[in-house]
DNA sequence: CTACTTAAGTGTAAACTTGACACTTTGCAA
DNA sequence: TTGCAAAGTGTCAAGTTTACACTTAAGTAG
């Protein structure tokens, strides 16, 4: 079967950036191209768009496919149409950006038998197509959201430590930050709950869990913050 | 002639809100539809990727063919791939917004034999497609943005008063600032020089005319700024 | 059971920023 | 010359930001 069109099109894709947080850095999860072009390869997990089928639909749908996660946070990146991004044609893709929480998915899940795999930022394979230029433009996104935006209920396991939230924030902003000022801004904002719940498992004094509390969250994600440190 | 592949792809445009200030209002450039669907209805100016053709460079084309309009300023907003958006059949389209300074481009000039015509953002004819969500989109992106970016370059004539600086942000955050504040604040990010220039033709005390300080201004755009009032 | 190790947890003062607020000056027109 | 309309200007109190160091708690090793 085969399908005609008065004028030609450029195909249509979507990409997806996946960070994920373990314990000590901030990780792309990327997969290994079966087929040409750039077999072997290793890629963004994505793929072409279906008539009919809405564009988060299919970001969403790719991602489960090729990595096995679902249900995740994702959010439209931007869209890239440079004509010769493809070498087979011209393809125009829609770039995503998604955020999980790596300790309840952790590499194992993902990586089974479908060739997926975590990587740090900072020690990359090389790419096909553009895809370096896409985790560089999401990486940039994502230290611009930090600073109007509170993130870390998609990175961060359901409870965990102020230290913990602190580094994530290190990481994204790639800047040490003030303990005691982080903490009093942080406790400002109102989004964390205390639990009255500690670490486990630890060879030194355990630290209070915290979580998030959804709702003071989700409006402060629409409302927007000023969060600089 | 005609085009064939495999697998059925949607149709892919480029659609652009152009948000242009006049001495009293917001304004949105719209243009008639000349063919169906939506035939003599209003809508944003766009059209159909071409392929081979860079995405940015498409949206661009479409508006100076259909407005006159060139050399705007111009960013990607949101791509919008909702299957039903279009009656004839599945569209994905980029949505762009555009900033220019109604002053040097006047209405007449984009209007003429062209259908285009310039609407206030709060009496906006019915629109086709989804182009009403676009262009909500659009305004709240707008009022987002001016919070961490400096605007006002793409919007304003070459030189300009506080006071019509102020105007620009009290219309699009759409609240009343408070002058002194105003001022002392815009001052200090030090993106302004001072002309010794003043207002003409006006019957009262003349203003003083400013202008942006390009380098200052792009290095700020970049940055990113903490503009509240 | 003592000492050691490691990170948790906590407060203050100075510098700076924000926000509220009202009167005088200027230039033209009537 | 008077009136009008908008330009232009400063202060103070409240709140925020920043820099900075020691004590506490919990487990481990000797």
């Amino acid at each position: 079967m085969s399908f005609t069109y008065e004028y030609a099109r450029p195909a249509l894709t979507t990409d997806c950036v996946v960070f994920g947080l373990d314990e000590e850095d901030l990780k792309i999860l990327l997969i290994q191209r079966a087929l040409p072009p750039f077999e072997n390869e290793w890629a963004l997990p994505g793929g072409f768009i279906r008539v009919g089928e809405d564009i988060n639909t299919c970001a969403r749908r790719e991602l489960e496919e090729e990595t096995g996660l679902k249900n995740v946070y994702l959010e439209q990146l931007a869209t890239i149409g440079t004509p010769d991004r493809d070498p087979r044609e011209h393809v125009v893709t829609i770039a995503y950006f998604a955020l999980v929480n790596l300790i309840d998915h952790p590499p194992t899940a993902a990586t089974d038998a479908r060739n997926a795999a975590w990587f740090s930022f900072d020690d990359l394979p090389p790419l096909a197509f553009d895809h370096e230029k896409i985790l560089k433009l999401a990486r940039e996104r994502l230290r611009g959201k930090v600073r109007y935006q509170p993130i870390g209920f998609e990175l961060l396991p359901k409870k965990f430590t102020l230290t913990q939230l602190q580094h994530l924030y290190e990481l994204i902003l790639e800047e040490p930050l003030d303990k005691r000022n982080f903490r009093k801004k942080v406790i400002k904002l109102g989004i964390l709950a205390e639990t009255n719940e500690v670490e486990k498992d630890v060879a030194r004094r355990a630290a209070r869990l915290y979580r998030f509390d959804r709702s003071r969250y989700r409006k402060l994600q629409k409302q927007g913050i000023n969060f600089e440190l």
